[in-house]
DNA sequence: TCTGGGGTCCTTTTCCTT
DNA sequence: TCTGAAGGAAAAGGACCC
């Protein structure tokens, strides 16, 4: 036992994407905005465009209405004036539009997502040193290893961290302070936005037991609607059910981490450093294509995949020697395909030819929706290239036109 | 009905070698 | 050459997350 318990943060930025959006477009606080879809215009064209010289200066009228999208694609987030019409993430943008018709329809912005992530992350290393990238707009933080993370069970520095990112970028965020990652993570909700929450081990039974499973980090929709099905709605109904019994029905593994879970209980340190495991480009294509008669645009949208994630590859510093693809059919089944060679490369054209490889192993009868392109095993460059592992000759085939 | 674009991790299946 | 077992690695699929 150490002399202090654990104390690891987990911190949520609050609605980033739409926060980040409302900075440069303070006109729309408290309309219903929709982020999703699309193509953003550049702020240049946007503001000749609208004859405005400032972005916050473009009329709310000016901006496209949800009614007039056409195409497909998925709302990535919605603010709260938005929801309160139903709409949601990840529900189609048309259906959206039959739900809030005037809601404001932004395109989402990584770039600028990115701009505020690298911002408000720099801003909690000065702090606290030791934390884990979850993603765009969510990290943890070991307490344990910063200063004044054991102050009022963590109470301080969360304040201070609070303080700091509001200061450097006007964004607000939620952090949850407890004895683990698990546990920090839930805690991170109870009290958005702009919240604090501290949690021990001993608040698990009144804090943690009467919430829905689906708010334990790792239950999907899958599992808890098997769950219900058992009769298992809370976090508490979980707890008490035997770890043989959970591990009986949802394999060794996951029924004894779902056990661990409902106990609190996590072990899972805070890494510091993480290195991707893979990288991969994918596209949704505006209407499906057959492989045969739209053999063109599947090429050249291929191949621009190929393109892109060898930039990617470049730009991050990465070669990989595992590629492989993925297609979607009309019908939303997945089949991925990879492949495997003794060197490591990031050239576009050698991506290429062993995806094509790989799309020639992939049954191609029906219409696709979705193409992508993966790279994994991946290491720092300094190993030789790849070309002279090709297939001297490929197979030929109904598809060689674009694969 | 509609379901994006990144990712990670785990389990199961398949393939290869001995 | 065939057959089968065993074990490991690679491939494939699926669940989950932001």
């Amino acid at each position: 036992m150490s002399a202090l318990p654990r104390r690891i943060a987990h911190l949520d930025m609050d609605a980033f994407y739409a926060s980040v959006e409302l900075l440069r477009y303070p006109q729309l606080r408290g309309l219903p905005v929709v982020i999703g879809g699309g193509r953003r215009p550049a702020d240049e064209e946007l503001l000749a465009a609208h004859g405005a010289d400032a972005l916050h200066e473009i009329p709310v009228a000016a901006f496209p209405r949800l009614r007039d999208y056409v195409g497909r694609g998925v709302i990535t987030t919605a603010t709260y004036a938005a929801r309160s019409f139903g709409v949601g993430s990840a529900m189609g943008l048309m259906k959206a539009a039959k739900l809030c018709p005037d809601a404001i329809l932004l395109p989402v912005d990584f770039d600028q997502y990115r701009h505020y992530s690298r911002l408000f992350k720099a801003e909690i290393r000065q702090l606290a040193p030791v934390m884990e990238d979850r993603g765009v707009d969510e990290v943890y933080i070991d307490f344990g290893a910063a200063e004044g993370g054991q102050e009022e069970g963590g109470r301080v520095l969360a304040a201070r961290l609070q303080a700091a990112i509001l200061a450097a970028t006007g964004l607000t965020c939620s952090i949850g302070v407890a004895p683990n990652k698990l546990l920090a993570k839930m805690a991170s909700e109870f009290n958005k936005p702009n919240g604090i929450s501290l949690l021990h081990e001993t608040d698990l039974e009144a804090a943690i037991w009467p919430l829905p499973c689906r708010k334990i980090n790792g239950i999907g929709p899958k599992t808890d609607d098997r769950l219900q099905a058992f009769g298992i709605a809370t976090i508490g109904e979980l707890a008490a059910r035997a770890p043989e019994w959970l591990r009986e029905h949802f394999g060794n593994s996951y029924g004894a981490w779902l056990h661990e879970a409902a106990q609190g209980r996590d072990e899972r340190p805070v890494q510091g450093h993480g290195e991707p495991v893979s990288i991969s480009r994918e596209t949704t294509f505006g209407r499906d294509l057959h492989a045969v008669h739209d053999k063109a645009e599947l090429g050249a949208i291929f191949t621009r995949l190929c393109e892109r994630l060898a930039a990617d590859l470049e730009r991050k510093g990465y070669v990989g020697r595992t590629i492989g693809i993925k297609i979607r059919y009309d019908n939303f089944k997945t089949a991925t395909r990879d492949h495997s060679v003794e060197c490591h490369t990031a050239d576009a054209r050698t991506i290429r030819a062993l995806a094509g490889q790989c799309l020639k192993r992939v049954p191609l009868d029906r219409r696709l929706r979705l193409l992508g392109v993966r790279v994994g095993s991946l290491a720092r460059p300094g190993q030789q290239a790849v070309a002279d592992s090709l297939p001297e000759r490929q197979q030929p085939g109904l598809f060689d036109g674009w694969a």
